[in-house]
DNA sequence: GTAGGGTTAG
């Protein structure tokens, strides 16, 4: 063999011709030195550099192809050769290269390695645990993240204060807030100081809980603790009141933070005017708006003004508001705008578009939106896939979707939770129960932690295709698992007992809800609420209202129309009149199934004189018969 | 490790 080609094939040689030519462009494209350029100069980080971004694609496709199964540990090995020993930065890179590309299982199996070192000398350190931690977290693997943890700590190694952060950060985004207040309580008595950032994941976790107490309480440790809140946690509290429609809160914070000194970036200026996606309440400037476009174009010139420039985040924040709405061609036009003034669409701007397209069911038009994507060279991610798929879904084009999760497989992309569990969703709700079966079986079987809504669309597939008795055991072995239930859970559950006519189990399960700690939403109310209608024991059912009403959950327009067509059904046209009254009163509307059975229940002559139980501003109903 | 933007459930 001559020794031209044989140069050629070396992989390290060719890995290192395209380090260099990398590093090269990057560093002609730019006036200060990219941390690439940084990296050919340090030549054992220069390898690892290269690889973070994508280790599959630079290695696998010069390795792997030669029939090599483990490229990495070869990469490893060979670097001596090349003039530089490995040592735990290398490690530690690679580690952060599979955790990005979602290889967590290779990286931890390096992490093995390391830890077994054999004569190579380079056991891992905090930061190689970090890493693996971290990206276990991110993948959703909970347990692996916790347990690797403990590892760590057996294995002598003492966790910092961005490990004890990475493991709250994840505990409070897997909703197990008093399990990361636990290892907080833990971190305080090993005499590792928390900082502002360990404060902002818990204050993080306990919003997206709804435990606003616990976050006063935090804040007020916080500032006990010589910690102010900094913007971040401002960020925090603005995003979670402009979500639950508190103006009037998110005007105080906003106001407290600006007279501390505190500057609002442009992070502040998105959340205030997302506040939603536009669809609950915006805070301007402290004044309370609704989402009005000349609101957030006021908005803008203001925070120009201010000489903040806005960025890719900021404008996709509008599109999202533009989308929600369903003005998916102004959202069209803002890419353009955003060309124009040079901020780069990114995959999220797109990835947006394309959820619009398919809101408003334009779902061929989101289709060519990928295309468009494509054409400007960006690169559609997981996410981008999942909307058009979902898209596919709801549409009912099955097989249009099978063929997305193709592409998706065949641009290298790994389909995750998201994408299974929105096919199995669309296999159950076309019907195609034996495949559905099929594919989450193969889901639970491969030992993959899947999340709440999985599981929740497993159960409503049951149970729709009359399998409550599967899914109630189901349920039953969710209870005991390490997965937080929500609301939705219970009542998939309680919706398919009652028509199933186990009305006890469904009551035991509904005065269960509390001891998991959470509340009944309207949905679950109006179940339960239906039945008791349907039962005919409608002093119990105004109870229940008025007890929902003073817990807090405020009914909405479906529920109210529900129960009206049912009081109407059974015959109790005066409860139907005093349900309308409070329909009426919230400004709700009716619904075309109540308008018409009120029609043709005011047509019937005995029915006449019923009328008077009407609220006034729907009697004219009454004349509306023939 | 670090707030704001895009995906899944009743």
């Amino acid at each position: 063999m001559s020794g031209a080609r044989e140069r050629r094939r070396d992989p390290c040689l060719e890995l290192e011709r395209v380090i260099g030519a990398r590093a090269r462009r990057e560093a002609s494209a730019s006036t200060t030195r990219s941390k690439l350029f940084d990296g050919l100069l340090t030549h054992a980080s220069c390898l690892g550099y290269c690889l973070q971004p994508s280790p599959h694609r630079c290695v696998s496709s010069l390795w792997t192809q030669r029939g090599w199964v483990r490229p990495w540990t070869l990469l490893i090995k060979r670097m001596p050769e090349l003039g530089c020993t490995p040592n735990v930065v290398s490690y530690n890179t690679l580690l952060k290269g599979f955790c990005n590309e979602k290889r967590t299982g290779e990286a931890l199996e390096l992490l093995h390695m390391m830890a077994d070192d054999q004569g190579r000398s380079c056991p891992p350190d905090v930061v190689s645990y970090n890493t693996v931690i971290n990206g276990f977290f991110t993948e959703g693997e909970v347990d692996k993240a916790y347990n690797l943890f403990l590892a760590m700590m057996d294995r002598g190694i003492q966790p910092n204060v961005v490990t004890y952060t990475t493991v709250i950060d994840g505990l409070c985004k897997a909703q197990l807030v008093d399990r990361a207040k636990v290892v907080f309580l833990q971190m305080i008595d090993k005499g590792v100081k928390p900082n502002n950032d360990t404060y902002n994941c818990l204050i993080h976790g306990y919003l997206s809980t709804g435990q606003w107490k616990q976050v006063v309480r935090m804040l007020k440790e916080m500032s006990a603790c010589g910690f102010e809140p900094d913007c971040f946690t401002y960020g925090l509290l603005l995003d979670y009141l402009c979500k639950k429609g508190k103006c009037t809160e998110a005007k105080n914070i906003f106001d407290s933070m600006t007279r501390k000194g505190i500057k609002p970036n442009v992070a502040i200026y998105g959340i205030l005017l997302h506040g939603y996606a536009g669809r609950k309440c915006s805070l301007v400037y402290g004044l309370c708006t609704v989402d009005r476009w000349e609101k957030a174009e006021e908005l803008f010139f203001e925070m120009l003004n201010q000489g903040i420039r806005p960025n890719v985040v900021f404008f996709n924040t509008i599109m999202c508001n533009l989308c929600t709405k369903g003005q998916v061609m102004k959202a069209q036009r803002l890419i353009d705008l955003m060309e124009r003034v040079g901020t780069r669409p990114d995959v999220i701007s797109y990835t947006t578009l394309i959820g619009g397209h398919c809101l408003v069911g334009r779902i061929d038009e989101a289709a060519k939106s990928l295309d468009v994507m494509l054409s400007v060279g960006l690169k559609p991610n997981e996410w981008t896939y999942n909307t058009l798929l979902h898209g596919y879904c709801k549409a009912r084009r099955i097989d249009d979707a099978y063929s997305v999760f193709q592409e998706m497989l065949r641009n290298g992309i790994t389909p995750g939770v998201v994408t299974y569990s929105t096919i199995l969703h669309g296999l159950f709700k076309t019907g195609r129960f034996s495949e559905a079966k099929e594919l989450y079986l193969n889901m639970i079987s491969s030992g993959k932690q899947w999340n709440i809504y999985t599981y929740n669309i497993i159960l409503n597939g049951l149970c729709k295709n009359n399998r409550v008795d599967e899914a109630f055991k189901m349920f039953q072995s969710l209870c005991s698992k390490d997965l937080q239930l929500d609301i939705i859970t219970f009542t998939i559950m309680i919706g398919a007992l009652l028509k199933g006519g186990r009305r006890e189990d469904a009551m035991n399960l509904f005065g269960a809800i509390s001891s998991y700690g959470l509340v009944p939403d309207a949905e679950t109310y109006c179940l339960i609420a239906e039945n008791l209608i349907e039962e005919g024991s409608l002093e119990e059912f105004d109870g229940l209202f008025s007890a929902m009403e003073k817990n807090g959950t405020a009914p909405n327009s479906r529920m109210l129309n529900a129960l009206v067509r049912r009081l109407l059904h059974r015959g109790d046209i005066s409860r139907a009149g005093a349900y309308l009254s409070k329909l009426n009163e919230k400004n709700f509307s009716l619904e075309a199934s109540t308008t018409s059975m009120l029609i043709s229940l005011f047509s019937r002559e005995e029915y006449q004189h019923h009328a008077k139980f009407l609220p006034e501003k729907y009697r004219f109903l009454n004349e509306a018969k023939k």
